[in-house]
DNA sequence: ATTAATTTTTAGATTAGGCTAAAAATTAAT
DNA sequence: ATTAATTTTTAGCCTAATCTAAAAATTAAT
C-alpha cells in the first residue's frame, strides 16, 4: 500500500519532471513538498526501494513507469475533482485548489470512474489543464502564451499557468475567463506589456499576466 | 489542529456512546477501531488532554461539547456522501460504506454546505439513518425494529440496523428496500421468526433480520 | 472476604515522517 | 587546478501512533 506522503511526493516529482521525464533534484522537491532535502532524500530512498522511483545518489531522481501511473493517476483525480466542484457545487475557479489537494487521495477506483461519468467526461480542468484518462493519456492542445502572441492575432484564451488564488481573482476583476476572445492590438518591446482588446474594451496587460495566460490562435 | 486518528476515535467514542452520552470503556473502543486497548489508552488520555473527551482512569471516557460536536460533523459529512454516491454516482447501498469512510474527513465548510444544497438538504441516508444538521441537530423518526411488530401491523421499512454488505445484499435480493412496505401475517414463538408479505409475495424472515430491519407501522 | 478473572494501564520498542547540524560530493569561480 | 559555494547526504534526535508484555485496578465468584 502507497501512504497519503509518498502519493504526494510522487505528484511533486511528476510535476517537476514535467510528466515525469527529467531527472529531478532533491532540492526542488524539497521546495515543491515545503520541506526540508534531507528528509527528501529520505523518501526518495524509500520510493526508490518501492520501485516508483530511480534514484542514484546525487543525481537526481525520474519516476518509474509504476512511479507515473500513480503520477498522472493523482492529477487526473484532482482535475477531475475540480470541475465538479466548480461544475456541480459552485465553487470559483479560485477556490478548488486546495479541497482538490484532499480528495485526490481518496482510494476508489469506482468513485472516478462514475464521477468521470457524471461529469460527462470532462476533457480540462477549470484552469484549461487536460485530464488524463484512465490511461494516463493526455491529450494537450497546442496553446501559447499569449506574450508570444502577434500583434493582430484573434485568440481564445485556453488555460492559465499559474493557477494561484490572486492570478485568477485578477482576471475575473477583468473578465477574462476561459472561452473568452481576446484580439492583440499592441505590444510594447519597453515593458513587455500588451494590449489588447477583450469583450470589446480595450486592457493593458503587464508581462507577467500575459506570461500566465494561455491562448489559442484562431 | 485534529488529526484522523483522533477524529476517527472521536467517532468511535461517539457511536458507542450514543451520541456521545455515556461512559465507553477502552475495550469497547479497541474492539471497534480494530486495535489494542494499549493504544486506547494512550489516543484517550491525548483527547482528554486536548478537550475533546473527560477521563478517569479505569472509568471509561464521554466525549465534551467540543468532542461531540467534532463526532456529529462526522456522522454529518459520512452520510451525506453517502447520499451522493447512491444518488449521483450509482453507487449500491453495500457499497458506499468504505469510500464514505474517507470522504468523511474531507475538511472544507463550503463543501460540505454545497453539497447539502447540491443533494437538496436530505434528511435521511441510503440506510435510513439521519443526517444531522449543521448545527448537529438529529431529528429521529419514531422506527421500531420489524421484530417488535404485531401480526396485522402494516408498516414500511425505514432503516437498517446492520448496514454490513451482506446484510444489505440479502434485502436486495427479497426486493426490501426503503419505503417499501411490509404486512406482519404470523410471528413464530418457537424462533421468533416473522411471516411477511411484501411485494404481495409471502416471505419468512428470521429473527436475525427482524432485528436488523427498522419499520415505521402505518 | 479472599481468590480468580477480566479490564485497564504502564513501560519499553517500533515505524513513518520530519528536523538540525555536520560531512561529503558536486558545481562554480577564480 | 585549486578554492569557494552550493547541493546532497548522513547521523542522530523527535513526535504520532502503534504494538507486546507485565503490572495494577476493578469486577466476579466462591
Amino acid at each position: 500500500m502507497i501512504t497519503l506522503t509518498e502519493e504526494n511526493y510522487i505528484k511533486a516529482i511528476y510535476h517537476l519532471g514535467k510528466q515525469g521525464e527529467n531527472n529531478v533534484s532533491t532540492n526542488a522537491i524539497a521546495k515543491e513538498m515545503e520541506t526540508k532535502a534531507s528528509s527528501v532524500t529520505d523518501m526518495v530512498k524509500k520510493l526508490s526501494e518501492k520501485g516508483y522511483a530511480d534514484y542514484k545518489k546525487y543525481q537526481g531522481v525520474t519516476l518509474t513507469t509504476k512511479g507515473k501511473k500513480i503520477g498522472v493517476n493523482v492529477v487526473r483525480k484532482h482535475r477531475l475533482w475540480e470541475v465538479f466542484l466548480v461544475e456541480k457545487l459552485n465553487f470559483s475557479w479560485d477556490e478548488v485548489h486546495e479541497v482538490a489537494e484532499q480528495l485526490e487521495h481518496i482510494k476508489s477506483e469506482k468513485l472516478i470512474k462514475q464521477l468521470d461519468a457524471f461529469l460527462e467526461y470532462p476533457s480540462h480542468d477549470p484552469h484549461g489543464d487536460p485530464i488524463p484518462d484512465e490511461n494516463g493519456k493526455i491529450k494537450s492542445i497546442d496553446k501559447i502564451l499569449l506574450s508570444q502572441a502577434q500583434i493582430g492575432d484573434v485568440c481564445i484564451c485556453v488555460g492559465v499557468n499559474d493557477s494561484s488564488s490572486e492570478f485568477l481573482k485578477y482576471l475575473d476583476k477583468n473578465r477574462i475567463a476561459l472561452g473568452v476572445e481576446l484580439t492583440v492590438v499592441h505590444k510594447e518591446p519597453f515593458d513587455n506589456s500588451v494590449s489588447i482588446l477583450v469583450n470589446s474594451k480595450a486592457l493593458i496587460i503587464s508581462n507577467m499576466i500575459a506570461n500566465n495566460l494561455f491562448v489559442k490562435v484562431s
